[in-house]
DNA sequence: GCGAATGGCATTGTTAACAATATTGTTGGG
DNA sequence: CCCAACAATATTGTTAACAATGCCATTCGC
């Protein structure tokens, strides 16, 4: 499966490891091995640990000294604090991009919504995370708040951290429709620039997500 | 002033370094050699190396490749993402908070404010930032909000950027009593449990804080 | 005289060997 | 039979030398 690709640099390695984590080639809380790492790139050691360390900067392994690095797992009470953190995130995005949409900003996300709602009628079991970033609803949503910070951490961060939790939960299927739903009633309250109330949407939004996560677990478990 | 300390592993290196940089005694903008600091530490580069990747990860110094690293330096576009971030993590946390405390929270935060007001008798005129992370009234109120994500991400990324965007430009007085007393309405919204109004003042207090940033830079520019 | 190419220097990126530490397996005593 | 101390192994931490790259001054052509 991870051939051998030779020469790679860090940010390709660092690129590469991300995927691997966030497709399940990596188990949640596996070990990974610098030198076995290493071998796979084709390169020493020292652009592995590099690489090792930004992903640990970004919270998709944990690094702890002279035991090494794990893939991490997250605990329910890390995941409610993750889900408590995207709300306020988020509920600001939404309060931003409120403000700051514009006539092209809002046939922006009114085209991305059209292109959901093919997707939906077409998939309507699949759990409606889109794979390019240009098209998930949430970061397009950040890029119009025009807040550079906010985006950064939300689309470095968090959302790789929530590929990572849903899949070490064994969560396989999300709320599709529903979800789309909500994402409709926050792009009116954008669309009226009306800033409260796409902050309170999107947190009733992220609620719900969580919620759902919850009630999940509680069944399998 | 940078004495020669012998041996030091990777997190002494980074603390000595986030010292220094917040300390001001290196410049905004400021480049960072690895050799010279290798020197310094009486280590070789490959721990240094270690030390600027972590403090590039919470944010105190841009690493390029082939170029270098240097003390981090915020635009004004930048240090306002920064505020509306911190007001969407510290309204949050000001909401948790409120719902969480009990007794031993509640008298917590009015010890603290007690201790507080003498610190503003004493000292009208400065800038009420505490040194220590236990008697800061924010990282105070994340630990009582019980998210250790956002507690983290405050005490360990945003407040030191803080800390560094207020010395890089060049803010010297904070607002003292002002703030001190946004902190007691604050605190009363806690000891009713009004996680709404909690939030609000929280959001107001850290607004006012943006405002008195953005017109001091204003005078002076 | 001025701008572009070039060469040398300074600095970061990478490597492989070495040191220190943790984990694992083994052995001895109780 | 079980536990503790110890040895062997595996892995991370560190080092110093080497490679590659960017920066800067000098020089060459115009």
């Amino acid at each position: 499966m991870a051939e051998n690709k030779q020469r790679c640099n860090v940010s390709q390695i660092v690129e590469s490891l991300q995927e691997g984590i966030l497709s399940g080639m990596f188990q949640a809380g596996e070990r990974l091995l610098e030198v076995d790492l290493a071998e796979q790139y084709g390169v020493s050691r020292g652009p592995v640990r590099d690489a090792l360390r930004r992903l640990a900067g970004v919270g998709l392994v944990t690094s702890t000294a002279n035991i090494g690095v794990h893939v991490r797992s997250f605990s329910l009470d890390e995941v409610k604090a993750f889900y408590q953190l995207r709300e306020a995130l988020e509920g600001q995005v939404a309060r931003l991009a409120a403000q700051n949409a514009g006539e092209s900003e809002k046939e922006r996300i009114d085209s991305l919504l059209k292109e959901h709602v093919q997707v939906i009628n077409i998939h309507p079991e699949r759990a409606y995370v889109q794979g390019h970033k240009d098209r998930d609803f949430h970061l397009v949503l950040a890029d119009i708040a025009g807040n550079k910070l906010i985006h950064n951490l939300l689309s470095d961060e968090l959302y790789p951290q929530l590929v990572l939790l849903r899949r070490s939960h064994r969560i396989v299927k999300g709320r599709g429709a529903k979800a789309f739903l909500e994402h409709q009633r926050i792009a009116e309250a954008i669309y009226t620039n009306d800033g409260e109330l796409a902050c309170l949407l999107m947190q009733r939004h992220i609620q719900a997500s969580w919620k759902t996560f919850y009630n999940g677990q509680n069944l399998t478990a």
